[in-house]
DNA sequence: AATGAATGAGGGTTCATTCAT
DNA sequence: TATGAATGAACCCTCATTCAT
């Protein structure tokens, strides 16, 4: 991804790739991939549709990219986390409030997710990146689990991918659900107390479910 | 929805709009709102796309009446649903069960509610009859939870909304992120064992968020 | 056109054509032929698309009944006026009120005939009847011109043809341009007063015209 | 409409608008707004309907331009009219012959502003640029009424705004409405010797209206 | 590197009309 | 007499994409 071209021009071009790329993530996690349509990513970019064309030669292709960056940024963000071991339980509130948190601040992960879901993972089947980012998923939880382990607090028989989606699940079912539980169950869920007071309970939620 | 029709000719009818219905339930969920397209829902309902507009004047009218016929057919099943209350802790796995099944029985619930949330709910809002469907969302959790208290077996400090919420969580990311977590993870989750296995876990940990 | 059925359903009959043909005279005059919506009109006639089939056999007919229809009343208007001859100048000056007056409270007239023109006047060709109720166009004008000029107050080289074209040209084209015309000289010649006076100064044209 | 571009791909991109342009005034007149199809524009452009959209944004974008542009050819054969004032007669005569041969010349003029006048003017009003062009429409009129009244053979109480509807009124209605007088008075008007009797009729007739 | 011009396929929708009762 | 159901063609318009500079 990263260019090393030196010279202004190429430079530019970086750039106008970048807010290609930037925008194209905008517009597809707000109107899905059928909906996203290349003169709005255009318009937004400061560029013209044929650009796009000229640097991802597709539709397809772009949306494959912005795929390959979102999951980049979040493997990025996860692999940036640094967790006390000291205290496991702690940290393992830490873990799921670093989840919770990425997810709120970057809706267009858990949009662009759903979308590419919608399609059954057409897109990523299709990209030779993906493959090479994924399997580092459990990285983070893994040592977490080993020290909580070793401390007598967590019991012996966790199952870290399960542990690893439960706190997936309830982070993520929360914030990308937000629209329609707000209308089905006729609760503000998007109120920074109620959210705030969700992520209590999922904490404790984890930590019930690990303990001893 | 029911028609009070009699005549051979009026049934019909009534059997053409079904077609549309079905046929335009499953495209949407395949394809999402803006993939979906009228021509693919005309075919799949061997009918013709002017008929659809007979039935229901426009793209958007036939997706908030397939959301709503989608609603419709969880609150349902919700409602024959009879738990015994006898053993709380039996009960509310039952009922996990029952979400878990609904869930993966009806993929096409998952996928519309995906697809409305891409939308913010905009549909939703639209919709007259939906905003009276919702409300008894708790209607099975609450007296579970009640008896499982009266039984001293349930914490009291329960809140109803976010046992609800998790078991909805737990259930619903599961099965709408499969393909993504499949690519992501390197496993295999569609596999019925582990579906079973996920199924026990979730059960396990729900009733240990409410245990005392 | 006038029907000789006596029945109580027969008459219901009568009702119905009668009301879709007021109603297609209004939306053609309004809309055009091709603008002109069957659906309009049978929503207008508190009838149903059907109906206009059954009574009329196709869109084009029943434009052509609306043609002859319209026609026929100006026909039945003229026939109807009698004009002292005594003084040629007054029986003039009213003629040309009552041509004035006709086409303003029937723009649909107007507007019709210039419907009509668009397509030259292909309708009318295909009507049997339209060319029966041709050809008493001048006899109003004639006899009023004839003792005009027996009393010596006329030319006696009018050309009765173009006497007639000069004051329908004078009538029609004020109230058929009225919309382009105001936006173009910037006058409001839609004003009863600014009618008022066209009338008058168009009386008086008409008589320069013709006197000796 | 005046173009500043150089280059021979704008030069070509100039004539394919021009050649829709084109297009879409004969469609327009032939087939009114409504009955104007696209695909008939682009088929006679030699383009595709894409372009259309690719210039004029819409059908009814279009339909204004097509507006503004015959406003503005019959406003330039206007300005490029002069008229010797010597004779105010001579030039008045030529000023009737004038918008006489150009309604004639240019029927799509007629059968435009009819279409327009169906629509009561919703067109003109939406465009900013017609508004501008109007105004100059006496400009030609009102010194060869002052020149007479000047050489003392025109009376005085001429009403300008009259006398210029009612030289449009002859040479408009016509023109305008041939087919129909045709059909209705069985005569053809539009013989070349009928046309030139009623030129010389309404030359006749409008100086005979402000002649002393 | 960047961009206007051009395209064909297909999008949702509406049309006049006919079928069947 | 009257009317809902059904239809195919066509309408305006938009889509992702390529051409040519």
């Amino acid at each position: 991804m990263a260019t090393r071209n030196t010279g202004v021009r190429a430079q530019q071009a970086d750039e106008t790739r970048a807010r290609i790329l930037k925008a194209a993530i905008r517009v597809f996690s707000q109107d899905g991939y059928s909906g996203g349509r290349i003169e709005k990513i255009s318009r937004l970019a400061k560029s013209n549709d044929r650009m796009i064309y000229y640097y991802f030669k597709s539709k397809e292709q772009l949306f494959i990219q912005v795929l390959e960056h979102t999951y980049e940024q979040f493997n990025l963000a996860e692999a940036k986390q640094r967790f006390e071991l000291d205290c496991a339980s702690t940290a393992l509130t830490q873990l799921v409030a670093f989840v919770w948190d990425y997810y709120f601040k970057h809706p267009e992960f858990v949009s662009i997710l759903n979308t590419e879901n919608l399609h059954k993972a057409r897109h990523s089947r299709k990209s030779a990146n993906l493959s090479a980012l994924s399997g580092q998923a459990l990285g983070n939880l893994a040592p977490i689990i080993r020290a909580g382990q070793a401390q007598g607090r967590f019991r012996e028989d966790i199952d870290l991918t399960h542990t690893y989606l439960m706190i997936s699940s309830l982070c993520y079912f929360y914030l990308s659900n937000l629209h329609t539980l707000c209308a089905f169950l006729g609760q503000d869920l998007s109120a920074p107390q109620a959210r705030e007071r969700w992520l209590l309970y999922i904490q404790d939620q984890v930590l019930r479910g690990v303990a001893k």
